[in-house]
DNA sequence: CATGAATGAGAGTTCATTCAT
DNA sequence: GATGAATGAACTCTCATTCAT
């Protein structure tokens, strides 16, 4: 029961994101949630009280996911240089993609709620993208492929200038040229004589 | 009339900015800005058919007052890295204001609404500074104060740090610290063996 | 305008009473009003919040006419004991009256509202009968009609036993013979030698 | 199992009654009785179709007891006079009590439901009441203690001002003074040379 | 018997929008 | 032009009631 109840309430869910996704955040009533779901008014009642609860739930989740990505997806001998151009590729694709993201919605979630830092999904994911970034950058220069001589601040800089893609890419359209630039130019600033 | 029908608009749009600034762009209502007003709901209709209407009308207002900032303001003969640097200043400022900005409507607003580039506000103002910058850039490289390789695709970098930390300022509490480290970085990116 | 606003209110809380006389305070809804009185929902919203405030409307207005039976209707020149059987079977005509009355609904509201006594209706006419009624026991005593070594206890007996016979009458069917007894025994009570 | 059953019931109804004493007849909902028997939804409904059906077993319940209390309580040997005093006292007690009663209930309960004369708890009890008052002001008599031409219409005018103030008590602060005033006023008309 | 998830009707409330004055 | 009362659609939320397990 508490079984089939929670696996009810990860449907609600998976399916909430999709609606969060296409909508954004602010949009979303609770009707939306019911029809796309198809239950009853009453039975999502039941496992939500309003969308903002719901949205914490899918974020949540994307939180949960995303760490696993962090945690499975690197293959540990790859050279760092070549690490991180699959990381700003991963990026590129997801700054250009056509399919709705939770990005928007995301956004307007956090332009009405203040949270604190440690549960701030945006932040950590941030803060945790630098951190790697950084061990990374540190891995290169050991490896002789990168030079720096700021390998946080660096980190840090690659994260702003993507957020700004990113923020870019969801109020206009951005063209594959201008984000292959921007990689360009921060890879740029990590190699040798630049 | 038509004179005083134009002061009326004029003060509706002002009176929205004020309202946009403080509640966002979606959340305001035809309500919300009648009575910021105070005229009548049929009054405001005579003017505005929604707040989509009268949002972009204050975004219209916005980028004429950008504009005159941008004409007018800079002191040509100051050095560029002295001009570069208050610039700077100013864009920390902004960041770091408690003061509601129209930051978020703005977003918000370009979230769903696909608008032509060249209308695009946020694009005109990035492109805007941009080209500034780089201007800058060359001219501080002619007095050997910067030394750069590529300056179009540093003063985008900058923007796109800017923009990166307005949006992670809207989301979430940002130090001082934090704006002046990366202002320093993109600094220190333009100077000679950086 | 604002008299046609004050013409619309009135008619509504007109309307509102029979409602609540016919369902009492507590099973009515604005759903209710908003049909009986044909306005739209919206409509009702203009004037009252919920049915608390618009039933404090219906009981000001009550007061009001309340006030008015008292200070018109007593005609100056009657003998006491007159006046005090008029009083007597005006209150068992409402007592034994078929119409749907207002004193369901008003119990109902003071069951649930703890209002100050200065403005609680049902203490107020308690109250305002007993000192009429004490009055007019003195009245009586000095034309020698009647006899009572307390009137103001007096008073408030009747009133008290009035009460519980209107509390009765609303729980239960009670026969006219009854309500004559009671009235009967009471005005033994202000005969001399009872 | 038809005695767990019988078990279970009786649990269900005392439970109710304490529901019912705190927020009155119609404000409660099946719901409300359910959490606060702990009991699953379904498994209410397996007893009670709705609160109306259970109310009325609460209200059997309560009658059984009052029977109870009136059989058994009362001091034969004792003088009528103490007796009133006592049966007096403990109305008052009734009265100021600030623990939650039924009584709002019960008044609730009768507003909406026409019930046979036979089966109507209140009437019951007031009837029941008026019996044994006369009973005692008769043995009062006998034993010189009270002086009074209508011992049955006295009687039932003890209860018409009980009732009175029972009602009063429920809509309106009542001061202690207030009920031992009305009590000694009742009290005085039963000795003699009032 | 007992459970509690699920349903859907219905109450409350807010606002965009219209329109008589 | 200007007003603001009026309308009705849309949304939120709560429960009585049912029913598969």
């Amino acid at each position: 029961m508490s079984d089939k109840a929670a696996q009810k309430k990860k449907h609600i869910i998976e399916t909430a994101r999709k609606v969060f996704a296409e909508k954004g955040y602010k949009q979303v009533t609770m009707k939306d949630i019911v029809e796309a779901c198809e239950i009853s008014r009453g039975g999502l009642y039941l496992y939500f009280q309003n969308t903002r609860e719901l949205f914490e739930e899918v974020l949540k989740l994307e939180q949960e996911d995303a760490d696993d990505v962090f945690a499975g997806s690197i293959p540990e001998q790859a050279a760092p240089s070549d690490i991180l151009a699959l990381f700003l590729k991963e990026q590129k694709r997801e700054l250009l993609s056509r399919e709705p993201s939770l990005n928007i919605a995301i956004y307007e979630y956090f332009f009405e709620n203040q949270v604190p830092p440690g549960e701030n999904l945006m932040k950590r994911q941030f803060d945790t993208a630098v951190r790697v970034l950084e061990k990374l950058i540190r891995a290169g220069m050991e490896s002789g492929e990168f030079y720096c001589e700021d390998p946080r601040g660096a980190a840090r800089n690659i994260m702003y200038v993507l957020e700004g893609l990113k923020i870019a890419s969801q109020t206009r359209k951005i063209p594959e040229a201008a984000v292959d630039r921007e990689i360009l130019y921060v890879m740029q600033g990590l190699v040798y004589e630049e």
